[in-house]
DNA sequence: CATGAATGAGGGTTCATTCAT
DNA sequence: AATGAATGAACCCTCATTCAT
């Protein structure tokens, strides 16, 4: 009967939370922000509709902490060293890993993409969007600028376009673009790797 | 007083159908679906809630209105001669047209991409979708096999991708997407024109 | 190119009325007053909404007049001579007659009895439904005191009420109430005819 | 604080569900079931219009589950024993238990008779009302052949037909309708009752 | 006499959010 | 920490009615 310590109530806490995340972001996911209602959500989490008002402020505040959340995994994944420099092993190894999270955190780059057609929300993780995109325009200007390309900045934008274009493709449609088979015509493109 | 004349009552029906289309669109693309409600479209349109349930079923109906006559113009514009075939120089002015139906028709395409986080709506457009994405895959293929490129179904499949990336990007945030100046490297890369 | 004599006009409008009043009564009688909406009526009797307006000052308008049309007729049916006065074919052919006209006027009645329940209506007629009834009670009253039954007013309303049952499962299930194997047995309880 | 038990949430739940039916009830009885809105009925019930949602699925929902429960309540208010057979003093108790529920529950016969002209809603209810109806046949039925009546099935239909009259009447003139002083003759004529 | 485009009030319903317990 | 009853604003939609032609 000894009372909980600290620590056990926040862990309690911190599961709690995500087990409300992961509900709401299935739903936010595959049905939409706006049809996925705080009453699906609960549900879909075997809690009350209350309690999620217990850890978020509101609809779009659960919303935009799922998103931050994300955001600054990814942010950390595409530099590891943190030293914001690209081999041209490392430069393999990150086609390889945008696809994989692609894969393993499938509703969550679909929610990612879904929001950037929510204006409101949008402008809320603008900045965050923005140092993000900075963050990997940069390193891929290095990249192709150490490596002798002609237009680093022109080459980091469409490599960072393509790889949104074959993001949203997968995500629509898993079945119908495979994406493994086309990772060696996209390095033969835009890595530029000395045999 | 005789009533207005058949073709009178037509040409007001066209007139304010457009009308309602225009308005609707601006909403559905700047706002997003669900946040766009009939009153403030109609608001938008400066007319009575009510008129727009004159020429449109539903709100639903109203969006998939707008969708499919943008996908069919959209269709009839990918291959004008309807010869499925495209030449060197229609390759060239292929990726000049899309770049500038995407300058044109900026909301139209805002809302394309929008729709298909939308699950519901995306389900009913499918095999529209469908048909014009294996429409222009095939006449990619095509170029590409005549081309002599390796894996002409993969080349497509990336080239598709990446013009999908780069709309994207583009709608999102026109200013920091500068797309006049990718176009060359992407003819470069993507269409194998022999000089 | 003569104008229109004034007969003729009142014709036009005259059967144009009708048909308003036709299409109005199926859809009352079928659907319920307030489902059966004034472009449904306009559609049934195949023209314009507003056309109706020119005839009726209001929905609520055209039921009172189908009501107060079929009141009037129904009050003119029940005593032919106008005399007041039942003799014992009369009583035998009353019984008839009523029962016909439910079949004929098969809508007509279902609407009757309807209105009972829209209170709003109801009470615009009430003075007209009274009249009728009363007009009704006081000539089968007559008929029971001159045929010495003990409580005769009693014996109308019981046998007002009788017919307003039978009517009632007849218009609401006419194939599972056989009216016709009925009458003879109705006869024998309230119509003491000396044989 | 801990949350209410559960058993505390069932009253709240069963008392507030009365009380929504009782306003519903009063209304739909005298002002017809499309007259009474649902903002009417919140308001006569003293709640908010979206509470009724917590407890019924729509309007027509709140209708049916009210007809049903009456609809039941009838059926085991007509025979008691569940036997199926009426002695004559059950028959003389039966009557009058008939007019004193149509005293009580005045509202609900209302409603009762008037959902009869909701073609809608009767189809839903179809099954349930035809239920009642033959049992109630069946049991006049065997009543009047056990008692030597020519046509029992005929003399069944008749009072079942004078039943529903009746009650029509004094539903919806209770003041004209002396139902009360009327009971004797009803007998006479109707149950076959030895001396 | 006749049309149907147009209105606006009100309908049924949903849902994010609050709050007593 | 947890519940779900309760609210009220806003939603999509219908429809009797009006009116320019």
């Amino acid at each position: 009967m000894s009372p909980r310590t600290e620590k056990q109530f926040k862990e309690i806490r911190e599961s709690k939370k995500a087990l409300i995340v992961n509900a709401a972001m299935e739903l936010f996911a595959n049905e939409g922000y706006h049809p996925a209602s705080i009453s699906k959500i609960a549900k879909n989490a075997g809690i009350s509709k209350g309690l999620i008002y217990n850890y978020f402020e509101s609809k779009e505040d659960l919303l935009l902490q799922i998103m931050t959340a994300g955001l600054d995994e990814m942010a950390s994944a595409f530099d590891p060293n943190n030293d914001g420099v690209l081999s041209e092993e490392e430069m393999a190894s990150f086609i390889y890993g945008i696809f994989t999270m692609l894969k393993e955190k499938h509703e969550y780059w679909k929610l990612y993409y879904a929001v950037f057609f929510q204006p409101k929300v949008s402008k809320l993780l603008e900045s965050k969007f923005v140092e993000l995109y900075t963050k990997m325009m940069k390193i891929l200007t290095d990249y192709y600028q150490s490596h002798g390309v002609k237009n680093p900045e022109q080459e980091a934008l469409l490599f960072g376009a393509l790889i949104d274009g074959m993001a949203f493709n997968y995500i629509l449609n898993p079945k119908l673009f495979p994406i493994e088979s086309l990772i060696e015509t996209v390095k033969d493109k835009f890595c530029y790797i000395k045999k």
